[in-house]
DNA sequence: GGTCTACTGCGACAAATGACGTACGGCGGG
DNA sequence: CCCGCCGTACGTCATTTGTCGCAGTAGACC
């Protein structure tokens, strides 16, 4: 084993809910191999307080757990520019069910680990174990979606051609097939051709999905 | 005051994250006014063990904390069974940000407070504290946004009744007539006919064309 | 008591939607 | 020149969506 295996560990949680926090704090105090050492509320906290421990020489925390969904700087940046600054502090994703698309991010920003948030404690323990190993736990919902996704042809806007893009933002503009042929002047047959690539490109279900989906990334206004 | 005032206060938590569960129960142990008496990960197992407890004579909680979004049964339909079939146990609605417009629908199911999760855990305190002496603590946040929404109600969405306001959340989130019929436990024609009522009294024509107005006015966050 | 609304549900129907395969002309890259 | 992608279009099929009418229950209000 290359990577030394601390009789302690140390944590540090970041989250915006301070139920949360208690909870992980409560928790980490039954184990004694686990040893928190501090919280924050929100990235730019937790950034800068691994800086102040640095410049004081203090020793930083082996794993940090940290939410994704937070206000100001989200979890995914904070990870990033922790992994980048900090190299041998372990992040580990908690986020609550139905972000499973932020994975990537999460793992692309060099996350440890990816937790739901009504994991087991025990799970928790696990994925803060294995990242301090050089490993990385992966919940199972999140794992199985995970390969299902990269198996499939990757979801994201850029797979839409021109006209499937042009389709989309009509859609999200509330049209139906029908207003849609009448709008580009071709079949409606042809509009349904097109949301049904759309649809299977972005891997959604209904065109309400796809709607909400253009909103998010900006692709039209919501007003 | 017509309420008499325990000196103790029990108190049940329902959630579906186990994390937070045990970051309340954590939080109840540090007060000795509270005393933690039992948990959930869902409505169906909060109304069954509350069930079970009245049938064995044993004390029912002074006060649930209820997460409204949890699979299955949802916070706002527990709700609703608690309050109805135990009337003399108070319930605090405990949401994540962003489904702030459910306070309608949880105040209407007699909810007797509304928490944000990332509340100091003070306040948690102050709410349940108001639960049993029979007031009201409201998220200062929420409070604010309510009374916006009183004063300032946009245009069409007053017309909706608390049922209604709550599918048309469900649809901006992109979910198919099933999907709602089992989020809310009624059956898919029920969910239909709530769906079809909504779209008839917004002047629509396509579920997408309403989750795109909800999205406009704010009642549900884009992202 | 009577009335009203909200919520729930059903049956039947029409329309829209979405999935699947197929096809053809154009156009650009190897 | 050929292959693949794109845009167009059709046929068929299952599913979903939306409408209309009707109806029972519960609660609120008069």
């Amino acid at each position: 084993m290359s990577t030394s295996r601390p009789e302690v560990i140390r944590v540090m949680v970041v989250d915006d809910h301070a139920i949360v926090r208690r909870g992980l704090l409560a928790y980490m105090a039954t184990i004694p191999t686990f040893h928190m050492i501090g919280e924050a509320a929100n990235g730019e906290q937790a950034i800068a307080l691994l800086n102040e421990w640095r410049t004081l020489g203090q020793p930083l925390p082996h794993v940090v757990l940290m939410d994704l969904q937070m206000p100001g700087m989200g979890g995914i940046a904070a990870t990033e520019v922790i992994t980048r600054t900090h190299p041998d502090v372990k992040v580990v994703a908690l986020t609550s069910f139905g972000e499973v698309e932020r994975v990537h991010s999460a793992l692309a920003a060099d996350a440890a680990g990816y937790l739901l948030k009504d994991a087991d404690p025990d799970e928790v323990a696990m994925a803060i174990r294995a990242a301090v190993t050089g490993g990385m736990h992966l919940n199972p919902t999140i794992a199985r979606q995970l390969t299902r996704r990269m198996t499939a042809p990757p979801a994201g806007l850029t797979s839409l051609t021109a006209r499937e893009r042009e389709i989309l933002i009509l859609i999200a503009e509330g049209k139906s097939n029908r207003d849609i042929a009448g709008q580009l002047t071709i079949s409606e047959r042809t509009a349904r051709t097109h949301v049904s690539n759309v649809l299977a490109k972005l891997q959604l279900s209904s065109r309400t999905q796809a709607a909400l989906l253009a909103i998010r990334e900006g692709l039209v206004p919501p007003s």
